[in-house]
DNA sequence: GGCCGGCCGATTGTCAACAATCATTTCGGG
DNA sequence: CCCGAAATGATTGTTGACAATCGGCCGGCC
């Protein structure tokens, strides 16, 4: 979806979109975990650009929330609370529930067979193990289907939480368990478009987001209220 | 409410947030129209302040949704397609619905003074015709309520698109009768949440947001579509 | 021995000059 | 007179150096 590079348009845009992806990935692969320092005289030596690019990356990822900043101290992958996992995915189920309630209804033929053909391909890489593919493609999948909702701002919302969870999902996307879960549950609900109902297809999508959370809570108990206090209110957005 | 700037929590902020303040009055008050040209120069001149700031606070806005900026063309204030400003107010509703909906009920008492108190303000000031501080009454009487759900990234979010639509509220700011409708719905609302149900003031909520985009749409009928269609996809965000 | 204060390295924030790009105008040819 | 191409001016994007700030370390003083 549009980052802030690609807010220019016509444009191949530099490479700030390089930079912004690179560094989601290293989020939803557990390369970078919460509360990790995200030093810019680093990531700038690492990536091989200027330090101006890298700022300019954590300032989009500050604005998506996956980042949180605090000045002069420098910026880390945000972590969460758990009133505040709660309260976002609390939120992203109103959103994912609010599109598929403008889906219209019975869905149409053409729709259904893309996210068919993008989840066979996402199956072949779940099998094949390549994690990069499945994210890319599970990404595909389900804004292939929020789009189908016809409302540019409600994807726009679905996104910007879909950014900002990566450091929670996190714990999901390298759990073969849960792979294997979500596929079929992308099954399900392209069975539901094919031949089902809108009740069913909400049940089915407000019952994929849930397992992500808890793998998270499970994995993340430990440390939650440590030092996370002063960092708490450093998050951008709105 | 958090901008980029206020994502610093300890220091006074550097000046970042004066001239985000400044340049979202300009919308609000219709000083700057939308399709109107931001240029960086023409700003840090007229602000006293260095490029770099204006630039740091035209990503911002930009973030938010108020600036639409092209590669190498420069920033304007956004505009919206009849379907965008459709799609937007949708979402409003649907997320000023969702916060009526967690706000504890009964409501607070404490709650309601403290509404009561906004509002008592507000009025006083939509008498005197100090448009300032009503938009700044408005805005807190408004995230007051919010606020109430409890949920931090729905107020966020709310937070998003009320100033995405700056721009087009403007046209009601500065309407005498819309000014005193908004200010007897407010007293209602308050009513409501001391004596009466919350399925009242769902409906009140709901009803209070559309005059104003009628407002808009009448006002900006002319010239919809004229040379916006490079310009529609060069918005931040999501 | 513990605490307060000032230095120092590390890191971020700011600035001004430079380079790249775009829009417009002007000039030459047809 | 009209069309196209190069030059020009205006504007944005990028770079590197510099300034401000923070956290930790060390030493002196109570």
């Amino acid at each position: 979806m549009a980052s802030l590079a690609e807010t220019y348009d016509d444009a191949p845009a530099p490479e700030l979109a390089d930079v912004v992806q690179a560094l989601k990935e290293e989020v939803i692969f557990g390369r970078l975990l919460p509360r990790e320092r995200l030093v810019e005289g680093e990531l700038s030596d690492r990536y091989g650009v200027s330090r101006h690019l890298i700022r300019s990356a954590l300032t989009e990822l500050q604005g998506m929330g996956l980042v949180a900043r605090r000045r002069n101290k420098g910026a880390m992958v945000r972590d969460f609370s758990v009133e505040e996992v709660d309260e976002i995915y609390e939120m992203r189920a109103v959103l994912h529930r609010e599109a598929v309630l403008r889906i219209p209804w019975p869905v149409d033929r053409a729709l259904v067979r893309e996210l068919e053909d993008i989840h066979s391909r996402y199956s072949r890489c779940v099998e094949a193990g390549d994690l990069r593919q499945v994210c890319t493609l599970n990404n595909e999948f389900h804004f292939t289907m929020f789009e189908g909702a016809n409302n540019r701002c409600l994807t726009e919302m679905i996104q910007r939480i879909w950014t900002e969870t990566l450091g929670i999902r996190c714990y999901a996307i390298g759990d073969p368990v849960w792979l294997r879960r979500a596929r079929d549950e992308h099954a399900a609900m392209i069975a539901e478009m094919a031949d089902g109902s809108r009740e069913g297809l909400l049940r089915l999508v407000d019952a994929h987001i849930w397992p992500a959370l808890e793998l998270y809570k499970r994995a993340h108990g430990g440390w939650q209220a440590s030092e996370a206090g002063a960092w708490r209110d450093a998050v951008a957005g709105s």
